[in-house]
DNA sequence: CCAAAAGTGTTGGCGTTACACCCATGG
DNA sequence: CCATGGGTGTAACGCCAACACTTTTGG
């Protein structure tokens, strides 16, 4: 049996919601191919990580963050989808809390952004591609589970909640309605301070409760019966 | 920049329904490790082939079969899930209708089988981990989607869909509620030829429609305001 | 006292579930 | 004529969307 040796990547697909916009972490490259370029941050796996820590590692080397949440998702290999040869790409998407997200201190200041997911610069290789894809898929998440959470410092309050969902669902939604719903999940617990922002009443605020700690999962709509 | 080389292979996870039990297609071990053992079918991806041309290539090899519905299911790369070394294998998610779900002529007969999916064999590598996660995919989108459409042969009866879904959900549908849903949907067409079976009134049958071929994504549950 | 964001309930409409009997055929 | 699966309608209920004003604070 042939084994053909390739080479295996992790790109890194990282949002953040700032100033009701959805955006994405960009690297300009400094080498050829694409040099100059906007693109993903990535590099390739070694022999003795796995997939998931090879992405982590490049998220820390890039922002200095660890432990944020993180996902698969989607496997690339199109045979010339890189010039230098045949390299396949597993894509990971993360969320960062805007408030965390920072380039790495030390880079050079073009070096890397954040810059709008949704009509992003000329990006190298078919990054687009993925980034559309991530896109999407946030999109998606957001329509039935609490993954958009994870885009929040805690503690957030509710309509910090309510900005995310609307940069990512691309619509407003009810105040009202919102929280109702929100909180029904039970997925939210409250915390015993408040944020005092400006000349207005102070908010209440809120984390992940210990019991759902993450992605909540419901019931599809096509056949609830 | 080190650009280690790694083996990328490709899994298949083959679903057909049969006698109201979901089943995927196993191949037995002919070579170390786990020789002897049950293990999906897969193999190394070529240099000049794209992942999902080296995933149908293997379906082909093992069932004849070509243009049913596959989609990548998820890429597992852990250090040690290989003895033999680094390989990282791509899995891959595809769906036969029953009628058509032979193994291939020629081969050995206890070479490869269809077995329940939801109590396999015990199964090499992390074989049992791929299975898993596939049949909870396959769940999920039978809950919101006509992808279980793709595991009937044209033309199909309305009890036929039925029970593809019944068998994917775990539970029993009425009867008349399912109809009206999923004629609702508008993602099937009547065709002009009756199911004559035995002794009973003759059933009408249905194609996928032109105009809605494939999967269907509904609204999500949670903000639908 | 004014501006600015936080916080809070009710109702009408629509979609979903629950439910039982007749139809057409083959033997 | 009987057994077998195919085919069909309605009514009660529950959930969801729509909607506007009061509260608390800082300046």
């Amino acid at each position: 049996m042939k084994r053909p040796e390739l080479s295996v990547a992790v790109d890194l697909v990282v949002f953040t919601v700032r100033a009701h916009t959805l955006e994405v972490l960009l690297v300009r490259r400094g080498i050829q191919p694409y040099r100059g370029q906007w693109a993903l941050p990535g590099g390739f796996v070694t022999t003795q990580e796995s997939l998931e820590a090879a992405a982590r590692r490049e998220l820390a080397e890039e922002t200095g963050l660890k432990g944020v949440y993180i996902e698969q998702l989607y496997t690339w290999g199109e045979p010339k989808r890189d010039p230098r040869g045949r390299v396949v790409t597993v894509a990971y998407l993360a969320l960062v809390p805007a408030a965390r997200a920072r380039v790495k201190a030390g880079s050079d200041a073009a070096h890397a952004a954040f810059q709008p997911a949704r009509q992003p610069p000329r990006l190298a290789f078919d990054h687009a591609v993925i980034v559309a894809r991530a896109v999407e898929r946030l999109g998606t998440k957001a329509e039935y589970s609490t993954l958009p959470l994870h885009l929040l410092k805690e503690p957030f309050t509710l309509s910090e909640v309510q900005e995310v969902y609307e940069v990512l669902l691309g619509r407003d939604l009810d105040k009202r309605n919102f929280r109702r719903k929100i909180l029904a999940l039970d997925a939210l617990e409250e915390t015993d301070v408040m944020r005092r922002d400006g000349a207005h009443r102070p908010a209440r605020t809120f984390r992940l409760s210990a019991s759902r700690p993450y992605l909540l999962k419901e019931r599809g709509i096509l056949f609830p019966f």
